[in-house]
DNA sequence: CATGAATGAGTCTTCATTCAT
DNA sequence: AATGAATGAAGACTCATTCAT
């Protein structure tokens, strides 16, 4: 009879919490495997993690397997939108838009302590749980097959006969996760600064003429 | 009863049954682990793929938390004795005792199925267990100083002012770490011809002027 | 908010629709209990089956326990309600009286698969609820008292010297529970045709003088 | 090697000790189905009863599932040896077989409040769990070909022409079971002693020649 | 009236570890 | 040396019940 008076806003508003609170469930997944590592992580580290009751973790996402899922695919969306806008963003040259993409990868946003660890746990996993393996296989795929696309229109970077825009892109996705394991396992060792500088020198042997611009884009060739 | 009978037996033959019951019970760890993962890799998993009784893991190695570091150590130990004679039994030139350092990261021995999961599992557990964080480090800082060592001496490969000797090491030891990560979570995407395809590109580009050596080594320059 | 509005509606409305909603949830309990069991019937499978949100069941019933009480109760009533109409609308013979009221017992709206569900469920379960204990006994009685009554009249069937009225109302009460619990077992080993002919070969046994009678309102003596 | 001396003595305590605990085990699991409720039987409360830590009872069966239906599966074991042996020493007698076969299910071993209680709780669950309903159906067609083959050798029974051996069968198990749940959910109603003269007064209708002979083996046509 | 989010005690189950033999 | 029975502390998950809206 009120219903319409009160239409909308209630199932908005519920939406809108249901929505808060799985974030809120993720981000204390991700803290508590941050922390614990995944193997220590339970529904009790969570819950405790996001204030709240062992149910709610279930209420939100039925399972912990189901969870874990979601927040990898989480994790995997939040990345997606940074290489993304940073194809979108950069300026309309095919070896900036290549230097966008792999210095997405570098980006705050993306290579830091939490997501590192994050990303780590997963591929430990991976293998033994395949839905873990599809998730990462989906977002990867997409991933893959656009930067392939980049690296066939920046003629320059291939123009040298050992390159072929498959296996360049394979060699700088490959790069990336060194990158990221090494960041990961020991930062000592290598620093953000470092990872770029690392892509920097790599790209600007392959493309000697345009040194000067990847140094500007990914940081120099200075003490590493 | 019968102890009396057994005592004179010599202590060395003892040191060695109980030598073979740890190399039995690590194999059987690392089967357990490739097949079910680290998570769901149990003392109950390892002793029954080792035919063993559950008591006897505990008695070799006190801990699950000790049996899976030496396992991690053991992994390390063959690791570590490839590359090593990798290097002895390379030509006496700076050029090829880098690639042959290298060249080990992908040897039939190390870069295979097996130890690319085990590997893969351990790292995602490591920055949550110290012990293995530990170990870890311990020999790769081994291995990192020595394939500095060897890049100071190939002075051809740092003759290009971008690299230095220790830039070029964290280099190519980012780009195996990747190719092994890669090779793991998606073989079908990498196997180990592109991936010595891939080393060879990136220090044939380095050295032009060896490329054809380096090809010889690391495969060619063949579609991948 | 709109409680004014809505002030002035009748109390009768609200007792009716209360009333329908305690039947509406009686009705889906009753349909959980058939379909996963008692042990498995929780508020969740009653408030999704009545098409209703989990607090309500609580709010018309309190409690759990007190739902299935009632839904045991209801039961009852319709049993009860079928045998009481039985005797009322059998012709005025003491015998008749007896044939009906043990007729009730397979009669349609009684004897089939729901209700036998039911019942059994609670049975399984009374003796460790006193609850549900005292709802059977309570019901029980009034209907054994009934039928010692109708058997007290029925001169005839208790002629033979075996058989006293409280001895023979027994006897039908058993065979009818006993029967009950066949037909919900083994199904296949016992229908409703094959449960009245065998009160009606036990009756007919019994009087054998009125067998043609008997097999009228019972079935015959067909194959079983 | 001194494995000889020890020989035989060591597994075949192990293998006794097994079957006791698993004796141990379905015991208190019986005994808290007679006191809670099946579905108030939980691990808990089945290892308090026996004394032993929860561990135990999923050791030796597994599961909770098993442990349950292990428990059935011995309850049955008893009764069929029950009136096995019951018709075996019966004198060599048609209508004596039948009436051993029957007075088994009246004899003290069977019919008392333990094996009662029992019985009903898992009649009770029976159709939601198909395991139980299938351990059910396995033991009574057992019992219910044995019966049937013993009622038509004792033509003096089925000469009447109102029933053949199966339907005769068929009534003696309907009224077997009718006694069992009312003995259970009524036992002030209706006790082993008024159970054996029911069975007594109803053959005896259908047998007046023998009527003595039945009265003697089932009690006679007391007050009841 | 009615909803459904939230809780937390309790259930089954797993598993590292201990220990008597 | 080796076994495997036994333990008990978690872990994931269920579900009756409460409560704010």
């Amino acid at each position: 009879m009120t219903v319409k008076a009160a239409a909308g806003r209630p199932r908005r508003e519920r939406t809108e919490n249901a929505a808060m609170r799985r974030r809120q469930l993720i981000e204390a997944t991700i803290d508590s495997i941050v922390e614990h590592g995944l193997s220590a992580t339970t529904l009790a580290t969570v819950s405790e993690g996001a204030g709240l009751s062992q149910g709610v973790a279930v209420f939100y996402f039925k399972n912990k397997q189901t969870l874990l899922a979601e927040t990898l695919k989480y994790h995997y969306e939040e990345y997606t939108e940074v290489w993304r806008s940073a194809v979108a963003e950069a300026p309309d040259d095919p070896v900036e838009k290549v230097l966008a993409m792999v210095g997405a990868d570098l980006d705050e946003r993306i290579c830091n302590r939490r997501h590192l660890a994050l990303w780590n746990s997963f591929w430990g996993e991976a293998k033994a749980r395949p839905i873990f393996a599809q998730i990462c296989d989906t977002y990867d795929a997409l991933h893959g097959e656009v930067l392939v696309a980049l690296c066939e229109q920046a003629e320059d970077l291939i123009a040298d006969s050992t390159w072929t825009a498959k296996s360049l892109a394979e060699a700088l996705v490959t790069l990336t996760d060194g990158m990221w394991i090494r960041m990961h396992v020991t930062p000592e060792a290598m620093d953000k600064a470092a990872g770029r500088r690392l892509v920097g020198r790599f790209l600007g042997t392959l493309l000697p003429s345009r040194r000067d611009q990847i140094s500007a884009r990914m940081g120099g060739a200075q003490e590493s």
